[in-house]
DNA sequence: TTAAATATATCGGTCGTCCAATATATCAAC
DNA sequence: GTTGATATATTGGACGACCGATATATTTAA
């Protein structure tokens, strides 16, 4: 895990970490394994991400502790940790108060 | 200006871009001063951006022909030029469906 | 059992974001 | 007019985000 717990969406003043922030909820509302995350990103952001995208994302969540991974076969699927859950909590904050009234 | 309109917030699948994206909105509601901007962003982001994260923006979003400025004395005063008011309209249609359910 | 499709993963290179340090220009005060 | 505060600006180094290309493993289809 990294040093500072409010890393994500993003540092203490930081706009770098937003991918990693939105993998984080959308991941915190199903499980899900690489693709469909893959999938869920297009949806929102209308093109599919390549896989040198999403995949060091990934991994660096796990590094950081705030997810975990099940593997069945050829997919690995993946959920938040407690720590990411407490994570996101703190992100999430962060988030409404510095895009206040962008979505209004 | 950049070749792809909807460069900011980002581009048609990117996370990056968001801080110049937080400036456009942010000089849409008000024009203001360098030392203004970073002001407005230290209250969202709990930190001051150093010169060095700020100026830079600025001078991109300037070069993109999305903002303009007015000398005056020692301080410059920028504000958003026609095209940046069009390509704001689109980002924010844009950050909206991204972050969908994050602001709830 | 090959072949094709799917899922995961890495590499190289580009660019945005960020700070600390440094530099320059303007303005105010005395 | 020198001093100090304020505003603007650049540089160097680090890292996240991104794509395209490539690689590997597993599953399914033929």
């Amino acid at each position: 895990m990294k040093e500072d717990k409010y890393y994500y969406c993003g540092g203490v003043c930081d706009m770098r970490g937003m991918l990693s922030f939105l993998i984080l909820f959308i991941l915190s509302k199903k499980t899900m394994h690489g693709q469909e995350i893959a999938e869920e990103l297009s949806k929102r952001r209308g093109e599919k991400p390549s896989p040198g995208t999403i995949y060091p994302a990934l991994k660096n969540l796990k590094e950081a502790g705030l997810i975990k991974e099940k593997k069945d076969g050829k997919t690995i699927s993946y959920s938040l940790t407690e720590e990411g859950r407490e994570v996101l909590k703190v992100a999430k904050q962060r988030f409404v108060k510095i895009f206040m009234g962008v979505f209004s």
